[in-house]
DNA sequence: TATAGAGCTTATAGTTAGTATAAGGTCAAG
DNA sequence: CTTGACCTTATACTAACTATAAGCTCTATA
């Protein structure tokens, strides 16, 4: 099959297909006599398996880990444990520390005084001069 | 002050600073015969907004729309309420994918199978079965 | 047969918010 | 007089694409 045909199977833009080609996560396919792509199913399950990872926010470097043990199926599968157990940290970290920007935006967000700068001019504005000062809480 | 100076006291990088600048956010300090910028107060006050705007995420796009309402006392302050409630909204909706996400990773992770697969064997590996063939709970 | 459109090719630049590196000028202290 | 800290500029790199340009190939239709 001809690369815009994987892409539609695989929901990836012909370009991004390319690109994990130049990556090194895509193998450099056979080339037709027009020096079209040609792939076969392999290219495409190899291709799913890069997008699903993908969809769980794991990054190129670490697909790359994850199909060296995909290729080599007596390997040991510990370090595909290690890695999505590191990133399971990694995604808690980020939704802690998201909830607390969060929070903070709120906090700031109250800052408006509405009431007290009732033609909302910007110099007596809460917001800014919150931002201005200091953050929120601090 | 130069520009070290005004990189401790803001806790900010020299070199982030000269970004800023050729961004647009910082102004083009005054030189002294050396070539060397020199700040003043109003500077470091600036810095500051800066800094904190970035430390509620905020975008240096959106950081250069405050430093206008910031700039300009007798304008509207309501772009500034718009602007904070949207990016509420989108930190909201970062923290819902993300922990949709972990639940996948999870998931994900329960796969690893350890009992029927005592070696480790990458062959036998749920969790690169699982991104091979689908996502978790889809 | 000419041409329009879809699809393929490559290369390059832009996105975010800096960080890293190189190569060089300035200043104070030892 | 040289060492070290500090300043200057410019360029390239990060992540994972996306956008753009310029050009080739194939098929269908006028």
């Amino acid at each position: 099959m001809k690369i815009g045909e994987l892409a539609r199977l695989t929901g990836t833009e012909t370009v991004t297909i390319r690109f994990y080609e130049k990556r090194g996560l895509m193998p450099a396919p056979a080339r037709t006599g027009n020096n079209y792509r040609t792939y076969l199913d392999e290219h495409r399950e190899r291709l799913l398996f890069i997008r699903h990872c993908r969809g769980m926010g794991i990054k190129l470097d670490e697909i790359s880990e994850l199909l060296k043990y995909r290729d080599q199926p007596q390997a040991s599968c510990e370090m595909v444990n290690v890695l999505i157990d590191s990133h399971i940290v990694q995604v808690h970290k980020q939704i802690e520390e998201l909830q607390n920007l969060e929070s903070q935006l709120l906090q700031l967000r109250h800052r408006c005084n509405q009431s007290i700068n009732p033609r909302g001019q910007a110099a007596r504005c809460g917001i800014l001069q919150t931002l201005e000062n200091h953050l929120p809480d601090t």
